[in-house]
DNA sequence: CGGCACGATGTGAGCGTTAACACGAAGAAG
DNA sequence: CTTCTTCGTGTTAACGCTCACATCGTGCCG
């Protein structure tokens, strides 16, 4: 910086009031400091700037460390918020669901200087960690949960997608509509409960036909699609809304293997939309998440933090149901 | 820094001392400071540490914005092994594939001071955009290029992994085998394309039956599944590798559709092992890539190419085949 | 018993930047 | 013509840490 400020003639202060854009600098002067940057290669120090500024202009995200596809284009899309407000994110994943590893990573984070945390992974014992973590820095949870939440939360409204799906197979004239559930003790899995129960109730249909899946894997659709197949009568449900796309392609998988015809027999809705939903067989129909809003939305909220401003916001983020072909009216 | 040293009653380069493990402190010095830090909560500025050191302890990781996974997984991957060497992971996502965008992040990344940049993006642009920056830190393209990369080079051995596969059909008794391959202008499709010219050539087969699909996805799968649907006798391949799971699966797709039974009229091989690849109709037969040790591996070239030593290694991470059923035996 | 090495600690400087203040010149207002 | 403001710029002092060196004691060897 000194030698720019040589090659330009000014002093340090003014390179600094150009790199700042700060308005009292003569067009001819920033010019002339612009030239001698251009010329040296200079980039400004970072750790200099973050030191004197006591902002490092970083933001910290955890994620899980799995390719799961909400959490991994949760992740994308806050990069690209991120950055486009100015910020650096750094990326720390989850090695295993407990508090433990949410301490060790929000620790990582916070020893590198992040500004502020986003936390996605919606899951019991992950909140419960970062609830109990009194971070100095503002910490926003990706998660829908159903209580008032003491932090920070954004998230996509869960609940009314899973009535989405669960009122489109209603609309087609199914009664006995299953839910296949994702984990209880993610947030996710538990909202979409809540979404299948509205809309079973308000179409004044029981709520019995519940399966809780253990996890979002298509093994355990899998395994659950075997014994609902083998189910008979009227004790067989007409329609499965399974709690994401990998449990119904599990689903699906199942009902091929008996001869359960989809969706002649049985109708299958899942959740996400993932990279080839569209091709499966049939078609999943299926609810998609709007992450770039997510993304969005949890660095407003990050950043308005961080500004000390008040947040007080309540904008559902809305998610899509794609109709496909896994999903006709019931026969018989 | 100041306050733990008074509290703990010695000097700040003391407690410095204690942070970095420097050896001649007393055992009872270094506890009267720890017990000094821990009661006082105190954390260590990296900001400053950055500026006298000139170490971020951050590495940049370039990667594309879509949750492809393979991307992804090597993202977490790296992260991983970048946390357990003690580095920090900044991420930036590609918004496009060309090499303005790439330039664009790399001077993201630069900006906020990175010691060394790991670009997953295994594609001509993208690489030609790497190669033509010239970065003052080191930079680890992921890409297995036929080539002699001028600079650091990291990858699975896609060549082997469709040798693998290719040669898996043949020994089945496949002779009219097709590849249909990702995009030309990703290494890693015309690697796949070279493993399986490879396996061709030894069985004594013929290379006519390449099919470009033009990008990774299902839905290009599925258009060039009718196509060769509708093929017949002896035009009609009786097994064909595409170049990932995604077009796998639209192949499997298409097939279904134009009654095509896989794997009885025609057999399938995959590239990834996505998750629920086991769950397709009929299970996937596929390859999987270690992407634990590709991060391990980045990292190890990385932090080499930081420490100035001569890195010279020949590593060849080799992907394994993994047979479900969507293979076998030709009929008739 | 002198000298020397080494272990344990303290002192001072400086990393590259921005914030705060100082300063001179030029114009506006009285 | 003075004084007050404003603009453009320079000067100095931090920010919190590590590095190099200085210092002081202790033990060991000849």
């Amino acid at each position: 910086m000194a030698d720019v400020a040589q090659v330009a003639g000014v002093s340090h202060q003014t390179v600094s009031r150009v790199l700042n854009g700060h308005p009292s600098v003569r067009p001819q002067t920033r010019a002339r400091v612009l030239a001698a940057i251009e010329s040296l290669g200079y980039r400004r120090n970072s750790a200099a700037r973050a030191l004197v500024t006591s902002r490092s202009a970083t933001i910290g995200v955890v994620t899980t460390g799995s390719p799961l596809y909400g959490p991994t284009s949760t992740l994308f899309a806050i990069e690209r918020a991120a950055r486009d407000a100015g910020y650096f994110v750094s990326v720390a994943a989850l090695a295993s669901y407990d508090g433990e590893a949410m301490r060790t990573v929000l620790e990582h984070l916070m020893s590198q200087g992040v500004e502020g945390i986003v936390v996605i992974a919606p899951q019991d014992d992950v909140a419960a960690a970062v609830d109990s973590f009194s971070s100095p820095v503002p910490v926003v949870l990706v998660a829908a949960r159903e209580g008032a939440g003491t932090g920070l939360e954004v998230a996509v409204d869960q609940r009314a997608g899973a009535r989405l799906a669960t009122e489109h197979l209603v609309s087609l004239g199914h009664e006995r509509i299953m839910h296949l559930s994702g984990p209880d003790d993610w947030f996710d899995a538990r909202e979409r409960v809540l979404g299948w129960r509205d809309a079973m109730a308000d179409a004044g249909l029981g709520t019995a036909g519940l399966l809780a899946a253990g996890d979002w894997s298509a093994e355990r659709g899998y395994r659950s699609g075997l014994g609902l197949a083998d189910r008979t009568g009227a004790a067989r449900p007409t329609a499965v809304f399974a709690g994401n796309d990998q449990l119904a392609l599990g689903l699906l998988r199942a009902f091929w293997e008996r001869g359960v015809r989809v969706p002649d027999d049985v109708s299958v809705v899942g959740f996400d939309d993932v990279e080839g939903a569209a091709y499966l067989v049939p078609a999943l129909t299926t609810v998609r998440q709007p992450f770039d809003e997510l993304g969005r939305e949890c660095l407003d909220v990050l950043v308005a933090a961080l500004g000390d401003v008040a947040v007080a916001r309540d904008v559902a983020i809305a998610p899509r149901l794609v109709v496909r072909s896994s999903t006709a009216p019931p026969t018989g």
